[in-house]
DNA sequence: TAATATTTTTAGAGTGGTCTAAACCATCTA
DNA sequence: TAGATGGTTTAGACCACTCTAAAAATATTA
């Protein structure tokens, strides 16, 4: 049996891992977790003997199969509820990270089944992010790129937004930004204040963080919707 | 902060409380927690430090009244869950204890408020036992008396049945038992087996440890329904 | 390359929760 | 009323997780 201590580590290194590939820095597990380095290190030992991570002294970790497995089934919890909580109990979405956070280590499988088929297995989150399937097979990578890499004038399709911070989430649901959204770049200022047109609604300019906290891919040139994952949100 | 194993210790002090009343002995609390005695004397003094609990050496232990708001809290949030578990999730009657028990330390009090509107605020959980209001006043006390201790022949109704065992609740549902059910009953063996006969059934006959989990209230004269308490049931 | 700065690990300690074994206390029985 | 009995507490240990401070390794910069 694993800890929900064990499991929010592997998640955190699997989250990094997708950002930056391995191997993780210590330090960057150390931030994500919200513990010291030489917390860190000690439970990379236990995780390694586990048969979790994979670890290079001074070097970094990495996940091991077994633990990628642990990682993307603690993420399935986490995003399945998310969308229940957003789905069929109102929570608005800036609301859901907490809440799914607490509750991902201590549902059981049935109940995850059962969350899954109220939803109707959903393949992303509120947030744009996809949910692992039922059987864990590796997330395919995510061809979203952050807006601000993008050219001024050109249409994209929010495609992820992240989830960390409440503010931000409440900031880009007033402003009327979630996942399926098409935006047009209309100016991108030196230091990082990024304006963008909603499709029929008026000019909305975004502050650094918030710019940074959103994920795009290209506008289809057709007048269809979203592309790939439909969007669950609320 | 209070760890969820403290408010398993609070929960089970309550519950024995309601039983037998103040003061419980260690080893009592010591099988419903699944710990040593030892392990038990030891958590009953850091509880005590913290004003949870009053304690007399080799006596037993009482819950304080800020230990007994605790300990309503947790009922509170089991018996919510249990509730939603099986109206909005499917779980059958016999399922959702056990996840209950998983989640009961891990949800937000809006969780809870959330929870309980879905469920327009239901005053009593799938086996009958009362749900603790929201501002955690005492529950007043049960007029329910084992199946057992009834007089062969009189019509009684289902008040609440033990949700400790899931077999148990098996049979039951198999034999039509469940809060609510009025009963007649038609015969008690030396060894505890009871029979009795539902409204417009059969007769069943039911395992001593079985009845032992069933307690009753005499069944009104009038055809009105059941008294004092709604059941909210699957 | 040598000195310096940063990151990581080690050393050592502390907390919370648990156990076993031994001592202790209260009560029941002879 | 004096054991014997059984429940309770103490003593001592252990494990998981965490920290701070110091040492070691790596990366950066001059
Ligand atoms: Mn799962
Ligand atoms: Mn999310
Ligand atoms: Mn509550
Ligand atoms: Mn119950």
């Amino acid at each position: 049996m694993l800890s929900d201590v064990m499991e929010d580590y592997l998640k955190a290194i699997y989250q990094l891992q997708a950002r930056t590939g391995p191997p993780v820095s210590t330090s960057a597990i150390a931030d994500t977790v919200g513990k010291t380095p030489a917390t860190v290190t000690s439970m990379l030992e236990t995780l390694e003997e586990r048969g979790l991570v994979a670890r290079e002294k001074y070097k970094g970790a990495e996940l091991t199969a077994e633990g990628e497995t642990v990682a993307l089934e603690v993420l399935r919890h986490h995003r399945l509820l998310e969308c229940y909580l957003a789905e069929h109990l109102d929570y608005a979405w800036s609301e859901v990270h907490e809440e799914a956070d607490a509750l991902e280590h201590h549902i059981s499988e049935e109940f995850e089944r059962r969350v899954a088929a109220a939803l109707d297995d959903p393949v992303v989150d509120p947030h744009g992010d996809p949910i692992p399937s039922a059987d864990l097979s590796p997330l395919d990578e995510d061809d979203a790129t952050p807006l601000t890499a993008h050219d001024v004038g050109s249409r994209v399709v929010v495609s992820r937004v992240s989830d960390r911070d409440r503010e931000e989430l409440e900031y880009l649901a007033d402003a009327g930004v979630t996942p399926g959204t098409v935006l047009e770049i209309v100016d991108i200022a030196p230091f990082g204040m990024v304006t963008v047109r909603t499709e029929d609604e008026a000019e909305q300019s975004l502050p650094e963080s918030v710019a940074d906290a959103i994920s795009v891919r290209p506008a289809a040139e057709a007048g269809a919707a979203a592309g790939p994952g439909e969007v669950t949100d609320a």
